[in-house]
DNA sequence: CATGAATGAGTCTTCATTCAT
DNA sequence: GATGAATGAAGACTCATTCAT
């Protein structure tokens, strides 16, 4: 009995928990971190503003967590495709694929994530930052490792360095996909995936 | 005389104004925008406060002046490159050449341009963002509209839609320069052009 | 049955209340008043906050009711000291040598009492302070009929105010023991009560 | 004329801080330190809140600045008595006079500064109470250097040590005026410094 | 009856902006 | 026209206190 009780608690705290970072990742995608006030988290999650600094030390632990929660999905996602034992060809179709649709289910979460990882947020991320770039470099390392072993078992011509073409593959998946979000009539992205496949599997001279 | 001495006196406003900007830049770009005080420009540009709000209405207006300019500068160096009259292959390379000398003579205006292009400075830049976009759509047609052409004088064969070829070429282009910002060695794109285009001429599959 | 059950309850409460007086004695003398939370407290003493409220209608009350305390401690011994029916030399010297186990024995009481009774905390005693001058104008008057008794007996030369003889006695005792606090080697008082005996029995000048 | 300007400005700006000291004093010795906030200081001092931390860094600086002002002014007053080159009875009964006159004149200072002195004010006052106590040492150095001189010139006799007497003198002149702030017809201490000296001059058992 | 999660008033502090000199 | 002293709105954060469980 005290267990459950204690673990309702401890369930109920941590979904209070998410209700907070799920308003603060409405508002900071919306506003930019420093346009946010905590108690303007505060009055939008319904806490009182005593409540927030229950949950998170201070505004950067909150953002923190945040950022780190976002990296944590899309990692997550991201990494369980490339370790799965697909053909390469079809691990990089998943790969795109996937990415389209975090894109499309996590669009407040998407800006705010490049935000923090392109636009260098200044002071806001010590330590975080180091952890995600780690993770972006692990995966782009992952998808050169795929097309690696796809120019070993020669399903790919050995023409660009695997890296490059890992650099290549994701930056490419990420401005369409910003695209699309600018324009989504004009660029059909994450429909069809291998629009951005074919620029790189077809090449563009002869024969 | 009149005009002579009010002349010089633009002239030398104009100047001022200029020296405003350029230490905006770099302490905006080293510390972000929210982290540097008004005062902390004025200081570090040797004039009094209340000099900075004779040459900007408010810190936005001298942030918007600030991203304007080097969007003018990025946008005049990019676009003389598409215009000219020069083959299309050799445009394209020249335009990814450009763009990583602009890298490499800009950094400090480079992150702070992308961290209000891509990771979006909320609120900060209405009205200019929308010019900025509006540049950045004309240089992806300008683009498109080389592969265009290149495709109807068999230079190029007409595998992707043209605009398409061109996101990936901006993409490519700006992630190979990040990532060389961030691993110099690791990336020797701003020598070597040709990494990237190779990616986008040389097809992966096929003979 | 239910009397001693409910003396039992009661004698339990009472032994909580003291222990939270004691973590609170530490605490405050340690950290000082406005710098312990009742929280702190609470943790410390091992309680519940809503508990501590139980004993102590707010952070005034509890901090009233520890100085009364003190005061009732103090004030205890040394009354009983100074109504006892020695002859007044060795009155005198035993509330001397008494005063001095008090603050040996009390360190971090006598550190609160005094920033009490000295640095008046302001506001937060209102209605308590009056109490504690009362008792201390109180043994100032016993201490100045013991000098009187000496006097009308000749032990004493009838040279200055009675009244006066006692704050002065009072005064340098409290000065020796904060002084020796500060410097234990340079200062054997409380070991010694006759230094300053000493001081006020032999005159410095004549006969 | 620019010099003239200049000073004009810098006396007007310790003009402006030495008001905001003053009525700092005030409030902090009618209601304690941390019971008063910058709000009310600036309010009180008819400055807008900003212009407080022109003056000083933060609060805890503020009330720094407070009290080594306070301690500049009582030391430098007692220190001017002790190094005249009085006879020895003539400096202290003069040390007991200017200690008097201070109290009367400095009511609320002298209420901050004991609480200071006495009462630990815990953190609040790294560093500037180690100096305090170094004053307050010299002080005590001094009298007991000249109660010292005194006996060898035959004009006290060598019954107590000199440091002894001089903590005694100190404590019974604080004490007195102590009392007479409470009870000023009861103790006619400031108007009569004979009282406490003759104390300790006078012997009482003896001759 | 004990508990401790929740509350929100109140504190210090910063900084964009104004305006008298 | 330049200056920089003065302004005060707004933000992060603490902690005494309450009350539903």
């Amino acid at each position: 009995m005290e267990t459950c009780k204690s673990s309702r608690r401890e369930r109920e705290k941590l979904r209070q928990r998410q209700d907070v970072l799920d308003v603060a990742l409405q508002l900071f995608s919306d506003k930019g971190y420093p346009n946010v006030s905590m108690h303007e988290i505060a009055k939008e999650a319904e806490f009182a503003i005593g409540t927030l600094y229950k949950f998170f030390r201070n505004k950067e632990d909150l953002y923190k967590a945040l950022i780190m929660q976002l990296s944590d999905r899309f990692y997550g996602a991201i990494t369980e495709v490339i370790e799965s034992d697909a053909p390469e060809i079809e691990k990089l179709r998943t790969y795109v694929r996937v990415k389209g649709e975090l894109f499309r289910n996590n669009l407040a979460a998407i800006r705010l994530y490049f935000e923090e990882t392109r636009g260098a947020r200044f002071r806001v991320l010590a330590g975080t930052e180091r952890e995600i770039r780690k993770r972006h470099q692990s995966v782009l390392l992952s998808l050169a490792a795929i097309f690696e072993r796809g120019m070993n078992r020669k399903r790919f011509r050995r023409i660009v360095d695997p890296f490059h073409l890992a650099l290549a593959l994701d930056s490419m998946a990420n401005a369409f996909l910003f695209h699309w979000i600018e324009d989504p009539q004009g660029n059909p992205y994450p429909e069809n995936p291998d629009i951005i496949l074919n620029i790189l599997f077809k090449g563009l001279i002869g024969p």
